[in-house]
DNA sequence: CGATTTTGACCGGCGC
DNA sequence: GCGCCGGTCAAAATCG
């Protein structure tokens, strides 16, 4: 009866295998096209602004000073994107970033059924910066968060404990981007016995290679809960890439010189 | 009771 | 000029 069941897991963990292997190698296709995607992101980036230079020259060039002098950015750069996968049953839209913030609105907007929350950071007016909090259409358990500016304080210590700090060096949302999904608390992170494959994604334990039929039972289930985190992760990855395609499309258009 | 959140009203920019 | 829409204000409600 053992051994019958034995066959049985056997058999099930050999399907479960397969099923990782080829979630683990989409899930790999997804994260390299994400990859080259941003890095084509920044040399349009790069490209455009050139473009910008050469078209209108008060933008690039240093020669005429009756016009304003060139002391600000060009705005966009004032904002970045960050994307932060979080609990769907959880609906509240606080993103953990190490600052406080104090909501001063909330909106339901025309291109997203779920509402955009307005928070100013609650140093103000000392400090500055504002942040804008919406659900990703594709992937609802997706915040985005767009920051305006850079706090001029160091975190509170007791606010959140997450290290990511927004308001370091602002180079592109894309650049952004993965930052927060590595603090999040809801990252799929499985504890998996692999004696069965001996691969993971580095937060598994080890356990003595003797286990027994429980033991079987158990790989058994943790394999299937890895597999359904490796969907889960999947899923995400492809909402992900829809939303950075997304607000690379809904750049604000460079205004005309 | 002060701090924070909620939510409807208001304002300004933009396109037609 | 008008309407739409995103962003902000501010009074009321809620929380600790």
């Amino acid at each position: 009866m053992a051994a019958f069941d034995g066959g049985i897991y056997n058999h099930k963990v050999e399907v479960l295998k397969i099923e990782l292997e080829r979630l683990r190698k989409e899930n790999e296709d997804l994260r390299l096209a994400l990859e080259i995607m941003g890095s084509k992101y920044e040399v349009l980036h790069s490209r455009l602004q050139k473009n910008m230079a050469t078209i209108s020259p008060d933008l690039g060039s240093s020669h005429d000073s009756n016009k304003r002098p060139r002391t600000e950015e060009v705005p966009v750069a004032k904002a970045s994107q960050v994307f932060v996968r979080t609990n769907p049953k959880d609906k509240s839209l606080t993103v953990k970033d190490g600052f406080q913030w104090r909501k001063y609105g909330q909106k339901i907007t025309k291109d997203n059924p779920s509402p955009r929350a307005y928070f100013r950071c609650s140093m103000a007016p000392q400090c500055p910066v504002k942040k804008k909090v919406q659900r990703c259409m594709e992937d609802s358990s997706i915040l985005v968060a767009t920051y305006e500016g850079a706090h001029n304080h160091e975190p509170p210590h007791d606010a959140g404990g997450s290290s990511y700090s927004p308001d370091s060096p602002i180079k592109g949302l894309v650049a952004n981007f993965p930052c927060p999904t590595t603090v999040d608390p809801f990252q799929p992170t499985v504890t998996l016995d692999l004696t069965l494959s001996g691969t993971g994604t580095g937060q598994e334990k080890r356990r003595p290679q003797n286990f027994m039929e429980d033991d079987q039972k158990s790989n058994c289930s943790r394999v299937e809960e890895y597999v359904a985190s490796l969907t889960k992760d999947t899923n995400f990855t492809l909402a992900l890439a829809a939303a950075v395609a997304r607000s690379i499309t809904d750049q604000p258009k460079p205004t005309k010189a």
